[in-house]
Order: structure tokens, then C-alpha cells, then sequence
DNA sequence: TAGATTGTTAATCGATTAACAATC
DNA sequence: TAGATTGTTAATCGATTAACAATC
């Protein structure tokens, strides 16, 4: 087997900084730039992105640093991000029609390809230009148009059961909103977002810099 | 100086994951749980509950378990869920109404105070019980109301800008949803939730997953 | 050339996992 | 008592930071 070099959790998430100041620079019209000086934007040690860089195929010239457009394709490359990959949302309440109605989709590289809700009230309502599809369409839209991913913006208690529909219909990969474990195969990416947690983090956060005091 | 101990990121994150667990065997009258149940429910391993719980005041009685109702308290006081929090929201676009319409706030011991916003078009509009401010009454309200923490829910171009407003104005904590690292005192706490992170999060993951085969 | 910056290995640090004695 | 489970220390693992040679 061979072995494969993985990307660690925070290094991905920096990465993810790295791509947007890069992208900046390109749109600055700057050429080259140096761990420093994206070290120096996101206040972090310039080793340290020389480290996430190292053995992706990154090149960097001492005293020039490295080429911007390079580089931006490079973690693009490495996000899948130049892509165009099929997306649907299932629950069309208020997360679901910002998270619809945002523009973070082509820039992950995704598709907005349809949108579900188990509401008749709300079944056939249109969204720019989706109409909301019954919870009933879901096994034969995701087949005909290659869904990948599903965002799970339903109540807690139906995530699981919603979870399930969806990778027995093929999809591959989940966006979970609902505060709740989902109980997956190992090869069914899920990333959780739950905004309840975040908010608890928060609030653990805030009261750790209160007593440091 | 006093050597204060700190939950670890990833410890903070699986004890959200113990209340939730808790609270249903709460619910369901269950009195004592042991480490394993927790871990099986989660599907981690059960040392690692115990040695999170382990320095922060747990007791457990061997071949019983922890007490639940004690386990709750414990880490509900660690992460200050019982004490009321005013927080306020600026940027009432899909977002914002998403958040502000949704049951995350009490249960993390928050109150949505107030909801900001910089067009006239929205401001002074109803929701429940909330009226669409000015931004210009951020400075009176947030002293006047003890806001301690705000959602940063506006542009990314923006980001920056209404967090130095924010925080001039007194408030301790911010949750970023906005894709854009701000700078700040390091004594404020900023969570970052940008959504467009978690999709590019994602995007490489299903990629990853992809390249095992 | 001298100085700055990358590429890469080694050392440190922190978090997870293993081991096991204490105890109910 | 025997067995299960906690509490706690030690070992392992992985990520971050330090060090420094290579090189432009």
C-alpha cells in the first residue's frame, strides 16, 4: 500500500487562509510572494507555512519567494476546489435560504443543484432559479444529476433519518447542521457545523479569558 | 502565578458531545452513566471520556459511574451555559434572521438582545419581539444592555470594520461568520464560523476520501 | 559576496492511547 | 469475593517549533 501523506485538520484550515490571502495578492497583481509575508497577513510564524507547504509540490525561491499563481493552484488543486461538483440542500428553512442564497458555493466549487423540504407549504415555492422539490424527488434527482453533497439543514431529530435517505440515494459526503451525531459508513465524508456547538464553544472561551483575570 | 488547567480545543468540542448525550439519559430519568456508555453513544473510545472528565471535579463510582445530573452541572458551569449572556447580531441579511430566528441561544444561556443593521430599509423592521436597529445605536446599547458578545453576520468587506466598532463599543467576545480573519486585542475572543470554510473543509475531504481508493 | 529565504531534519510540546492500581 | 469501572501515571503518537544547511 502506498503511503499516503495527509493533510492534518490545521493544516487544512490554514491552508484555507493561505488561499485567501494568495488570492489577494493576485488580485493586487503581485507575482511572488514570501512564507513571511503570508505569515505576517494571518499573524502566524512564518515556518509554520513553510511546514504545511512542504512536500505538496510547493517551489519557493530563497530571497524571492514563492510564485502567487502557482501556489493558488497548488491548494486548489489540493481542495478539489477547480471542480465543479453537485450540491443539494434538504430542509428549506431560514439556515437553508441563507446557506441558498450565499455565494460561498463556486468558490468551494459546487453546484447548487437542487433544494428539498418535506413541507408541501413550501414544495414548489421557487429560489432564484430553483424551484424546492419534495423530500419524494430526492432517490431519482440525485442519480440523473451526480449530487455529491448533501446539507443537512433539518431539525435534530429528523438529521439521522434524513442522513440515511441520503447516502442510500449515492451521496457521498455531508454538510450537517443539526445539532446531532450522525452515524455514518467510514466512507461517507461528514463535516459537522452545528451552530449550537459554536455558540457553547464560545461561551467556554469567553468565560476562560474571564478567568484568567 | 497560579498554573490555571485548560480543556484542550478537541476536549471542549467532545464535552458539548457528553452534554447532549447527558441530558438525553436526563430526559429519560436515567440516573448514573458510565464512561463507556458515553463513548458508545458517541463512538469513541471510553478513556477518552474519562480522561476529559478527569481534573474538573467529576466523581465517578467504579462499576456505577457518574452521577448524570452532576456530570451536567459540572460541565454546564464550565462552559458558563447557566448564566444569562446578552448578545446582539449586526447584519440582518439571511444569515442573521437565520440565526436570530433559531433555538441555539438559550440553550447555551445566551439572550438575543439586539439585531443591527446599516440599511435603512431594514432597520426599524419587526422580528418577534426584536426591532432592526441603527448601527449608529450600537455605542448606547451595548453599554446601556451589558451586551458581551456580538455575531458578526455582515461582508467580509465589512468584517473588520464593525469588529473595531463592536469592541470600542465594550463587547468582550465575537462570532465571526464573515469569511475574513480579523486582527484584534488578544484578550477578545473570536470565534470563527465562516461557512465558507467548512465548504472548502469539505470539498478537500471528499477529495481525500476519493484518493484512498 | 553577503544576506535573505527556502527546504528539511531534529527537538519540543501537547494530546491521545495504553496500562494498571484503587475501589466499589 | 470477583468483576467492572474509575482515577491516574506512563508511553505513544502527531503536530508545532527550532535549527540550520542549501541556494538564490
Amino acid at each position: 500500500m502506498d503511503k499516503v501523506k495527509r493533510l492534518s485538520r490545521a493544516s487544512v484550515v490554514r491552508m484555507e487562509l493561505y488561499l485567501e490571502v494568495l488570492e489577494q495578492f493576485q488580485r493586487d497583481g503581485i507575482k511572488n510572494i514570501t512564507s513571511t509575508e503570508i505569515g505576517h497577513a494571518l499573524g502566524i510564524p512564518s515556518v509554520n507555512v513553510r511546514q504545511d507547504l512542504f512536500g505538496w509540490g510547493s517551489v519557493g525561491r530563497p530571497k524571492v519567494g514563492y510564485d502567487v499563481a502557482h501556489l493558488v493552484k497548488l491548494i486548489r488543486g489540493l481542495f478539489d476546489l477547480d471542480r465543479e461538483k453537485a450540491a443539494c440542500i434538504v430542509g428549506f428553512g431560514n439556515l437553508g435560504r441563507a446557506l441558498a442564497g450565499s455565494n460561498i458555493w463556486s468558490r468551494a466549487g459546487y453546484r447548487l443543484a437542487a433544494v428539498f423540504d418535506a413541507d408541501p407549504e413550501v414544495i414548489g415555492t421557487e429560489f432564484g432559479e430553483l424551484k424546492v422539490r419534495s423530500i419524494a424527488e430526492v432517490f431519482g434527482f440525485v442519480k440523473t444529476a451526480g449530487v455529491e453533497m448533501a446539507v443537512i439543514a433539518v431539525p435534530a431529530s429528523a438529521a439521522q433519518e434524513t442522513a440515511d435517505m441520503m447516502v442510500s440515494a449515492g451521496v457521498r459526503a455531508l454538510w450537517n447542521f443539526a445539532p446531532a451525531k450522525i452515524q455514518l459508513p467510514e466512507d461517507i465524508v461528514v463535516e459537522n457545523q452545528s451552530l449550537a456547538w459554536g455558540l457553547i464553544t464560545l461561551s467556554h472561551r469567553s468565560k476562560s479569558e474571564k478567568d484568567k483575570k
